[in-house]
Order: structure tokens, then C-alpha cells, then sequence
DNA sequence: AAAATTTGACCTAG
DNA sequence: CTAGGTCAAATTTT
């Protein structure tokens, strides 16, 4: 009960704040490249500071009892964001299955929502040898493939494995360059409303070989917990982020960017501003937006339903106390409402903290 | 046995 | 009709 939600809380924050922390080590990759076009590094940043301020948001949550939770935040836009965007259940493959009568009730209802979900495409390359490198933190099920007119290499479609348990309707389709069969083009559709945004089970990252598969190789020893997952990229494996959603939004960012990390700016500013930004709520839970979603009534599951997958995860210890440590340095603690006790430690017991001023 | 992948059929937009 | 995308049964992997 109390409990529950209380963790379920727990475990969104610091998925959050998780990815957020994969996302700019992407983003430092990214700029070590060489080649690193500024949209793509500015959609990086963009997908940070999301990560952050839907954890911080996580935070005042936590920190109000009255409200609850996720319905606060579907809420909470006062007036700003959702003005071109909030496209909830774009799924294209609601026809099979129930083409009886239901179907005309569902195309009215999806008339109305019918945008587009974020789009977005990567390059990965991996220039040496270290497939299955690309882990994104999620768990992909592919469920087709498909010969694409002109590729020399089929493409492939994944969707999240939690789709129906979670209806996470994230998709993705991977593609292997023609010329460089180490470059594959990741294209990104949805995003995820599952509750795994980084940690969950060690992700067994084998995204596109359909020839030749890896086998294992593996050594299961690792004295420490498994780790080394989504972001222990290899130095070698370029990231390429290149589109976007064609929308105005990536025009102007943000006000707090560069300042955000090091040391966020105080409490209420911040705050504001991230409201101000725009639509993330909108992707919270699109069915709360728009009841029309129809059948689903399992999005956002009770938090019984998710196991404690939470957080027992890899994440390169080194990483993230660098990062802790960053914004230790930092000192200003910038989240108003920060009484919420972060217990890693009942969650993971060898959760390498050892930051001592943690927070 | 359960979960994930393969793969050809099926569906829809253009 | 074609090409791209998805389904789902069969098959493989875990």
C-alpha cells in the first residue's frame, strides 16, 4: 500500500534520474566525436534535462501526500506545454485484431490523437567488434522483419517487451547501413511508459544479427552485480542522434541548459521553468490525456504489478559516483522539497554509493 | 516450460 | 499494385 506506491515512486525517480545520467554520458560521447552535430547533441541535452526534471518532479510529488502522483503530474502544466504535440496511442497496428465493430468507434476516437509519436534516429556504429553494444536500457522484442526495397541489409522491428504487460508502446527498427555494416540506423518510435527506463535485467543486447550471432562468451563471474550494460560504451562505438519529431520544439531549448548540471539554478527558477517547458507530461500517461485512448485500461499498472525489478542494476559504479560526486561538488542543492529519503540502500544493498554527502 | 526469434502471410498507405 | 509494417504460428533459445 503505502509502501508500494511509495517505491513505485521511488523506482520511476531513479529510473529517471538513471537514464538521465546514460543520456550524458551519451552526450559526452557525443561530444568527443568528432562529428557530433549540434542537433544531436542538443537532443541529447533535451532528453536529459527531461529525465531530470520528471525526477524532480518525482520529488515534489513525494514530498505533497495530497496529491497523487501521477495524476498531479498530468496536471501540473499550467498552460504551456501541450500545444502542438500530446499524441498518445499512435500505434498503427490496432486493426487486426478487433475489426468487428470496434473498429469505427476506435478510428473516431483515434481522429483525435492521431499525431505522432517522437521519432527519433541514431547511428550506431560499432567499428570494432563490439556488437550488441547498442543497449538503450530497454528490453526489445522483435517481432518482424523485413526487406526494404534497395537495402542490402533487411530492416528489422522491435517493440518493448512490456508492451502488453506495461502497454508501453515504444517501437524501434533497426537497420543496417548498406556500405557500413558496421553503421546501423536505430530508429526510435514512442516513448516508454514502461516502468524499466534503464534498470531492469541485465539486458542480453542482441539488437540486429540475424547471421551470426555471438555466442556467448560470457563470463558470468563478475564478482560485483552485473553492470556494464547501456552505457558502457565502448570508446569506439559512435552515436549519431539525427532527427527529430520535425516540430519547432527543438528550436529553442531551454534558458537553464548549460547551467543545469553543474549546478542547477535554485529551487523555484528551476521549477518554473521546467514547467514551462513542454511536453513530457504529455507522455506520462497519454490515455490520461485523452480517455479515448479506448480499451486499455491497464496503462500505468498498479504499482503490485511491477516487480522489484527496481534497481539493483548495473550501473557503472565508477559513472555514477563521478557523477554524484559532480554534483556533490556542486553543494547548492537546488530541489526545495528534498525530504524525500532515497534509500538506495534497502533497494541495493551493493549500490555503490559511497559518496558520503550524498544528496 | 516460458520467453524470444523467425518468417511468411496479412494489412494498409500511397 | 507495391513497399513497408505487423501478426502470429512455428521454431529456437533460455
Amino acid at each position: 500500500m503505502d509502501t508500494a506506491s511509495k517505491s513505485w515512486e521511488q523506482k520511476s525517480l531513479i529510473g529517471e534520474i538513471i537514464e538521465g545520467m546514460e543520456l550524458a554520458q551519451q552526450l559526452r560521447l557525443s561530444l568527443s566525436t568528432t562529428s557530433s552535430s549540434s542537433e544531436n547533441t542538443e537532443f541529447l541535452v533535451q532528453r536529459i534535462l527531461t529525465s531530470y526534471e520528471k525526477a524532480l518532479l518525482l520529488l515534489q510529488l513525494s514530498g505533497s501526500p495530497q496529491t497523487s502522483n501521477v495524476d498531479a503530474i498530468a496536471n501540473v502544466p499550467p498552460e504551456s506545454r501541450m500545444s502542438a504535440n500530446s499524441s498518445p496511442r499512435g500505434d498503427d497496428y490496432n486493426h487486426r485484431s478487433f475489426k468487428d465493430q470496434q473498429e469505427l468507434q476506435d478510428v473516431s476516437k483515434k481522429r483525435k490523437i492521431m499525431a505522432k509519436w517522437t521519432d527519433h534516429v541514431i547511428r550506431v556504429s560499432s567499428e570494432n567488434g563490439i556488437e550488441g553494444s547498442h543497449e538503450d536500457g530497454h528490453n526489445w522484442r522483435k517481432y518482424g522483419q523485413k526487406d526494404i526495397l534497395g537495402a542490402k541489409h533487411p530492416r528489422s522491428y522491435y517493440r518493448c517487451t512490456f508492451r502488453n504487460t506495461q502497454s508501453c508502446w515504444a517501437t524501434k527498427q533497426v537497420q543496417r547501413s548498406d556500405e557500413d555494416p558496421t553503421i546501423f540506423e536505430i530508429t526510435y518510435k514512442g516513448k516508454h511508459t514502461c516502468s524499466h527506463g534503464s534498470n531492469s535485467v541485465p539486458p542480453p543486447p542482441s539488437p540486429e544479427q540475424q547471421e551470426k550471432k555471438r555466442p556467448k562468451h560470457e563470463n558470468m563471474s563478475q564478482p560485483q552485480q552485473s553492470q556494464g550494460n547501456q552505457m558502457s560504451f565502448p570508446t569506439n562505438l559512435r552515436v549519431d542522434t539525427e532527427n527529430l519529431e520535425g516540430r519547432e520544439k527543438m528550436a529553442s531549448p531551454f534558458s537553464f541548459t548549460s547551467t543545469s548540471f553543474g549546478c542547477m539554478m535554485s529551487g523555484d527558477d528551476f521549477l518554473s521553468s521546467m514547467f514551462d517547458n513542454d511536453n513530457f507530461f504529455s507522455n506520462i500517461s497519454p490515455s490520461l490525456l485523452s480517455p479515448a485512448a479506448g480499451e486499455s485500461n491497464y496503462y500505468l499498472e498498479p504499482p503490485s504489478q511491477m516487480r522489484n525489478i527496481a534497481l539493483n542494476e548495473q550501473l557503472s559504479e565508477s559513472d555514477l559516483t563521478e557523477i554524484l560526486s559532480a554534483n556533490n561538488s556542486s553543494t547548492n542543492s537546488p530541489i526545495p522539497a528534498m525530504d524525500f529519503t532515497l534509500d538506495l540502500v534497502e533497494i541495493n544493498p551493493n549500490f555503490p554509493f559511497d559518496t558520503p554527502g550524498f544528496f
